[in-house]
DNA sequence: ATTACTACTCACCGAGTAA
DNA sequence: TTTACTCGGTGAGTAGTAA
């Protein structure tokens, strides 16, 4: 990445006061010139104040340089000391599904590449669960802002199968599984779909109405 | 200043995965088309990795990317978190001088400035004092990487007057005076003269030889 | 809706050089 | 020495548009 121009603020700010465009331009990887130029626009940017002298300039930075300096810092504080593990969970309620997910599991492409990306062969259905409160969605809406596993769609008897978002998941604690979001999603965004190695339904007691809890594995 | 590639890598850093070229464009105040450009030559760069997706695309940092933001980040905090007072001091023996400094301290064009910037009317003399060691001659160096207050040069008899850097100063813990330095310096780079409002020699007992303290007020 | 290609303009870079 | 000017070549920004 060539030398920019808040690298160039970083230098100046670095080295106490007495610098010169040729030191600068050497330290940075640039020509005198260009860090004649950008010292001369960070000062009429205000960030900085200088005094040309025979043997050099002084340069200091400005509140305003420094604050800026600050800004930066501090937002790159919170990314790099940002926690390393969250976790995201939500739940809802079991719905019935229309039979389209097993329909779509059961595709040979889909289902070679979950069994492939997921590390289970799917059970030849979906359990659908509907989110309740905003706190859930919400929740949700993070998970797709994480990088899902992509299973890729295809083309078949001249239809097109879109891709799947995929995330590995916790089922009420106690069964794994994922959360699959087709790409062009026919659902409202208030229900997800989950699929597992077994019928979720059975090997977890569930039935229509019950509360299902998901926890998304970071 | 305008959307740096560092911006850019920043934006994408604090965004978990998910971004669109639009919306990056619009908090960074450029142009989606500039966005695209400047993601792909990002992931060129092995700093982030990329999958594109029908809506949007999920951006992850990479290693080097990751360090990348460190480095930058440990830079600034550096010089935010630096600390603010430090004292340079130096010391070494009272030499005489030539009479060169009482006769560019006497014309009036300097002598003015020395009282309106520095605070007193300069005593018509000057203490000239020889370094001993490397680290006294480091320490003036340090000094004359800050910024000086700077007496202006000037023209008089078709004779040239250069700037005077000046830094006020203690002499032995006692007087107030400041360190001057000739933009075209005569001297050897292991003396440094000093003025002050009295006749030092006199106020502060000193003779040929005698060990002058300097210490540089920030 | 999205990414990203092409074409075009404009601004930036830096060699030469003055002060 | 140093800063900083001019100016020609080039790289960066973006509108239009395809996919």
């Amino acid at each position: 990445m060539k030398c920019e121009m808040f690298d160039v603020l970083v230098e100046l700010a670095k080295k106490k006061t007495r610098v010169t465009t040729l030191d600068m331009a050497k330290r940075l990887g640039s020509s005198q010139q260009t860090m004649s130029r950008k010292i001369r626009e960070l000062e009429s940017l205000d960030l900085i104040e200088r005094e040309t002298a025979a043997k050099g300039q002084f340069v200091s930075l400005t509140d305003e340089g420094a604050k800026f300096i600050r800004k930066k810092y501090l937002e790159l504080r919170e990314i790099v000391e940002r926690p390393k593990t969250e976790s995201i969970a939500f739940g809802g309620v079991l719905v019935s599904g229309s039979g389209e997910g097993r329909y779509y599991v059961g595709q040979d492409e889909y289902f070679l590449q979950f069994h492939e990306k997921l590390g289970f062969r799917p059970f030849l259905g979906t359990l659908n669960v509907r989110l309740k409160t905003v706190q859930d969605v919400k929740a949700k809406d993070e998970m797709e802002n994480m990088r899902p596993i992509t299973i890729r769609g295809f083309k078949k008897d001249n239809r097109a199968f879109g891709d799947i978002r995929s995330y590995p998941c916790m089922i009420n604690r106690k069964a794994r599984g994922a959360v699959i979001i087709p790409e062009r999603t026919h659902h409202a965004t208030d229900i997800v779909e989950i699929i597992a190695s077994e019928d979720l339904r059975k090997s977890l007691c569930l039935k229509e109405d019950d509360y299902v809890h998901v926890e998304i594995r970071i």
